[in-house]
RNA sequence: GGCGCCGUGGCCAAGUGGUAAGGCAGAGGACUGCAAAUCCUCUAUCCCCGGUUCGAAUCCGGGCGGCGCCUCCA
């Protein structure tokens, strides 16, 4: 067994090989840094961070590379209306998004190139495709992609576009192309690009590149030739990646992608998430409303990636809880009592669920599947510690090492610890609070205890009396860290 | 209109030919001063109708329902 992945364009499940025996090249279609990041977008995002995850997790020598989009007609829109430089004005947004990932525990991307550093070579690289009768300078400036040059063109999306684009498709304001499928490489400068600075010299003249072209050359000049893998929303397969195979294969001569992987698009309460409709999500507003980043991270990923996946504000109430039982889990294994005595079924599970784990995660990264998976270890251990007083501490480590392995790649405990965190101060201020509680309760002085107990929940920490003694842990962050 | 997807217990969600993972919620029980955590037990023949098959949630046909893409969009 080994990793499966469902290649967009062969429309089927299929043995994942890498160019190079070991080493995996991959491109995330980034975020267009012209606004925050909304929850949509994290699904897909999040879904990259999976397949970083696993790809490392499975011994990969993994170069991942995500793009931060900040030239295009709604950066400039914005920069101009904002009375600023594209530069400037995307600055904030990428710092922010930035920020938005590493609260959601993704990992660091190797590169995350802007297209504006890589104009020099977008230009030489509409200048090869010039070269090879590929791309044509038209009436107005602009450099066109010619579609009917590359025969290959639809495979992607496995449409004809030769018959489909034959009716009335053509703009009134798109008349200087040869051919109503082509698509600019190169945008001629108007006022408004020269105003956000978003017009550069090029040999036909001050303009700006396409939005295609800039993954194409970015992905190119950061990872080579050929890719691996190209992640994407499942907006982007046409005709964004449509068009960056063209022109990248007519200019390279080779294989551009050899896996092409599309995510779907998340709903929001049951519906499609757009601004119209006013339910428009970012990251940073769920946390403001006091949402655990973890538990945002379980929802995303609770179904496959090529699911409907309904996110809910009652959906991550219940990944909370879900989260939190991994936690308690965590915690268990860190305090179970061990002892000499005979072996326990403890490592043949932590085998099982490793193994089962690897199998739902190698097919097609189905991470439901694999929750499933460790969640019934869980159970399992869970059931296996209450029969028992004390277990071999190799038989606890087992499993303590195979629920580490696994979080390696769903990174959801390490994201529940963060935010589970306190100052000393606060935990200074709760061990005294659970000393007095415990001479209230030797006193039988079962009010005053329990009233304690009532004073330390109402800062978001919960206890729990067990034979060793009381322990606390954090189930509300953001009312445990006042001081 | 074109292309495509989905419909599994109260909610979420795996499972693509051999008689239904897991999470949340709920009920009862054990443990507990009470809780919490944990465990045990309980709640599904998989939208409907046909068909193929020894056997289907899984394949085929039809129906009903929901959704996505086709336009900037993750």
């Amino acid at each position: 067994m080994s990793l499966k992945v469902f290649n967009t364009e062969a429309r089927a499940l299929g043995a994942f090989v890498p160019l190079e025996a070991g080493k995996v090249r991959v491109y995330a279609c980034g975020p267009t840094i012209y606004d925050h990041a909304h929850i949509g977008n994290f699904r897909t995002f999040l879904f990259f961070d999976v397949v970083h995850r696993h790809l490392e997790w499975s011994g990969y020598d993994v170069r991942f590379v995500m793009n931060l989009t900040d030239v295009d007609d709604k950066t400039i829109k914005g920069a101009v209306a904002a009375g600023r430089s594209v530069a400037d004005f995307t600055r904030p947004f990428g710092d922010a998004f930035l920020s938005d990932c590493r609260r959601l525990g993704m990992l660091a991307a190797d590169s995350y190139p802007r297209a504006t550093e890589y104009i020099r070579q977008m230009v030489d690289f509409v200048a090869r495709l010039i070269d090879k009768k590929h791309a044509y300078v038209a009436e107005d400036g602009a450099v066109y992609f010619s579609v009917a040059s590359f025969p290959r063109y639809g495979r992607l999306k496995g449409i004809d576009t030769s018959t489909l684009m034959a009716g009335a498709r053509v703009s009134q304001d798109e008349y200087e192309k040869e051919d109503a499928r082509d698509f600019a490489l190169w945008k001629r400068a108007v006022a408004a690009d020269e105003q956000a600075s978003a017009a550069w010299d090029s040999p036909w003249g001050r303009g700006r590149p396409g939005w295609h072209l800039e993954c194409s050359v970015m992905s190119l000049t950061e990872l080579g030739d050929t890719l691996d893998l190209h992640l994407g929303g499942e907006d982007l397969v046409f005709p964004h990646h449509e068009n960056e195979i063209a022109q990248s294969e007519a200019s390279t001569g080779k294989q551009f992608v050899r896996n092409w992987l599309h995510v779907k698009h998340l709903q929001v309460e049951g519906r499609k998430m757009s601004k119209s409709l006013g339910n428009f999500v970012t990251v940073r507003q769920l946390l403001d409303e006091g949402f655990d980043p973890a538990s945002i991270r379980h929802q995303l990923l609770s179904a496959h990636y090529r699911s409907d996946l309904n996110f809910t504000r009652d959906g991550l109430d219940a990944s909370r809880s879900a989260v939190q039982r991994l936690v308690d889990f965590d915690d268990r294994l860190a305090a179970a009592p061990t002892g000499p005595g005979a072996a326990t079924e403890l490592p043949p599970v932590s085998a099982e669920t490793l193994e089962a784990f690897r199998a739902a995660m190698d097919n097609d990264f189905n991470t439901a599947d694999a929750l499933g998976a460790l969640f019934g270890m869980v159970s399992r251990v869970n059931a296996l510690l209450d029969a028992r007083t004390t277990v071999p501490s190799d038989d606890v480590k087992s499993v303590r090492d195979a629920l580490a392995s696994m979080d390696r790649v769903l990174g959801l405990l390490q994201l529940a610890r963060a935010a589970r965190s306190v100052d000393d101060s606060v935990a200074a201020w709760v061990e005294e609070r659970i000393q007095a509680r415990a001479d209230a309760r030797k006193r039988k002085d079962f009010a005053a205890a329990d009233a304690i107990r009532a004073e330390i929940a109402a800062r978001g920490i919960a206890i729990e009396d067990g034979p060793a003694g009381t322990r606390w842990k954090v189930t509300d962050a953001s009312a445990a860290r006042v001081g």
